[in-house]
DNA sequence: TGCCAGGGTCTTT
DNA sequence: AAAGACCATGGC
């Protein structure tokens, strides 16, 4: 099936970015990207690779226990965020001096969400102060432990564990992997969330007022402002929110603007606050000005 | 080798 | 309110 963008879509850019990651939870080679999930407790294995019109995906299904082919198709379409109305960012973006030279360089380019509650959250807290390879690596570490997969083709396609199951994940497992004490009471605490609701995707996904959700979510030990806005961006679609204290964006402004130093809090919140709405796809691009 | 990493909490000024 | 200690370990 063929899945059509909301504006400007180009998936060499997708791809590149998502080749480049270690993310043991999808496959990139040769072009396409394969992901196995489980989408209503049904497994599915299915494969992204570029449409054959302008601004498209292709979408192959390759094993499925059977997950309706629209499910998978609004899977793929909040994965490789193809709602969002890129135009509309671009319009704000080529007025702006710092976002302007590089969404030239990067048209097309679009947010890979993590559709999955329990991913984005387990992400958000091991990707705290610790270089991205070394998160990927204990990302893997804690998938593999479950062992659920699907095999095709001689290989083995990763699923996310359950949220129930990494609850009962006992804080000496998830230390032997690398994994700190405090990121393991962490993630206990952000499983135990889903399971009773109150951190569940659609609990906050009724909750649509942003200072609201990001209340919410930092009410949660371990959860501060740079994770809660790690999830309302990637998972939860907040288009205004921004991970405040990020390395890479302080680096990026600095940057920009020419900074001899690391720019403060306050300097990074004034930059952010003339993003407004546009703030998670100006962070996303900003990313890339550091090549 | 030392500094930095897609931070957060708790304690002390 | 702001600054410092501590966590914890790989990558370059």
């Amino acid at each position: 099936m063929m899945i059509r963008a909301n504006g400007p879509f180009d998936y060499g850019l997708a791809y590149d970015f998502m080749a480049q990651q270690d993310d043991c939870l999808y496959r990139a080679q040769a072009g396409t990207i394969r992901k196995a999930a489980v989408l209503d407790g049904l497994r599915v294995l299915f494969e992204v690779s570029e449409g054959s019109e302008a601004n498209s995906v292709e979408v192959a299904i390759l094993m499925n226990e059977g997950v309706p082919e629209s499910t998978v198709r609004n899977y793929v379409i909040e994965w490789f965020d193809l709602e969002y109305d890129l135009d509309a960012f671009y319009r704000f973006a080529r007025q702006d001096g710092r976002l302007g030279p590089v969404v030239e360089t990067l048209y097309g380019y679009r947010m890979t969400c993590t559709v999955d509650m329990m991913e984005g959250l387990l992400w958000s807290v091991l990707g705290q102060q610790i270089n991205m390879r070394f998160a990927f690596t204990l990302k893997r570490r804690l998938v593999e432990h479950f062992g659920h997969h699907i095999a095709f083709e001689g290989e083995r396609y990763w699923l996310m564990p359950e949220p129930a199951e990494i609850l009962a994940l006992d804080t000496e497992s998830m230390r032997s992997m690398q994994i700190s004490y405090r990121k393991a009471e962490y993630i206990h605490r952000c499983a135990d969330g889903i399971e009773a609701g109150t951190l569940s995707k659609a609990f906050l996904e009724r909750m649509d007022d942003y200072e609201s959700a990001l209340a919410h979510l930092t009410s949660i030990k371990g959860i501060g402002p740079w994770s809660a806005n790690s999830v309302l961006m990637r998972t939860l679609k907040f288009r205004n929110a921004v991970p405040i204290g990020d390395a890479g964006l302080k680096n990026a402004i600095r940057m920009t603007d020419n900074l001899e130093e690391k720019p403060d809090r306050a300097y990074i919140q004034a930059v952010t606050d003339e993003w407004g709405g546009h703030g998670a796809y100006a962070t996303l691009y900003m990313w890339r000005v550091l090549g």
